[in-house]
DNA sequence: ATGTGCATGTAACTGGTTACATGATTCG
DNA sequence: CGAATCATGTAACCAGTTACATGCACAT
């Protein structure tokens, strides 16, 4: 096995870290910033919250409110910090999507300051990789091949831009 | 059902679209340029394949080669044209992911002028919209929470980066 | 009245991954 | 001589989506 695996289940985990939250809310929150990733289901969020307490990682506190159904606050355990702590700090790999290293961002509170440099460092490694890889292989410039070339400079846009934040970020953490 | 659906299927038919190619290669050329995307397994592709030849949107040539198993190669039939094209000018409609957008970006050659300024510009004010929203909400500035600040920054980067493309490729792509 | 937001949940489905099997060839 | 690349495929598994059910409150 690789490395995904139990995917939605640390991200919850890692924003229940930061404050207790009920499965609504997680869906709000990942909505909020759901742009480069894409948002959970209910259908998803509300077994892997079950999952969740069932392992002891978090405990449920339930609202119960006459009418409607009880609102259920879950919040993180102290076997559950030990859990993502383990989780976040292993490195997600070399070609690792996207979306692991944002989710290793949002988590950046559950992350040892050593950690989080090496994940941004790790992230660098690989979007510099591929720039040049980018850069390396021969643009067909004219033909009709525009798929290519707009791939091309979307990415070589992005990943310039991605690499001088990481710098930016990089050099924030280290100097502070 | 919202819009995903045949994903694999349709990535696939729209580098067919380009050149003749085996599922070998199919996986390398994703692979080259996964860095935003992840790149689909073999267990994905080959099966897709075959799917796609037996619905007649793509025709197999066998090159048997004596020793190893035959090198096959696939090419995109007149039906499968039509169907990539009805697929990738259908919008991906709002709160599409990043993947539809650079799938569409890939197979920009399979779209009519129109539909592709169409796809651009729809992504352009969604990633606006995001903007806004970030920007909007309120950035904790200090306190322990670093996972927020840290996202905020990145996804502002990010999202100025690309919407700096945008409006230069829209130009290049009116203006011409 | 109708719809949207709040709030939770379950069952069916399915797209895609993981892991396996096979085997020649080239590179270090 | 072992590792990586080429090259294809299958079967088991599973995470997550879709679609549904329920029901109040509040705005239009």
């Amino acid at each position: 096995m690789a490395h995904s695996s139990l995917d939605v289940r640390y991200l919850i985990l890692g924003l229940l870290a930061q404050h207790p939250m009920s499965g609504y809310d997680v869906r709000r929150f990942l909505k909020a910033r759901g742009w480069l990733i894409s948002t959970p289901s209910f259908g998803s969020i509300y077994p892997a919250l079950r999952a969740l307490e069932q392992d002891g990682l978090v405990t449920v506190d339930v609202v119960s409110r006459s009418d409607r159904p009880p609102r259920k606050s879950y919040s993180i355990t102290e076997a559950g910090r030990r859990a993502l702590q383990v989780w976040a700090e292993r490195s997600a790999g070399p070609g690792a999507p996207l979306k692991a290293f944002l989710m290793r961002l949002i988590l950046a509170d559950s992350l040892s300051q050593a950690g989080l440099v090496a994940h941004l460092t790790e992230r660098r490694s690989q979007v510099a990789a591929h720039q040049a890889a980018i850069e390396g292989s021969r643009s067909p410039a004219e033909g009709g091949d525009l798929g290519r070339r707009l791939t091309h400079s979307y990415e070589r846009a992005i990943a310039a831009a991605e690499l001088a934040w990481l710098d930016r970020t990089l050099n924030e953490l280290s100097s502070q």
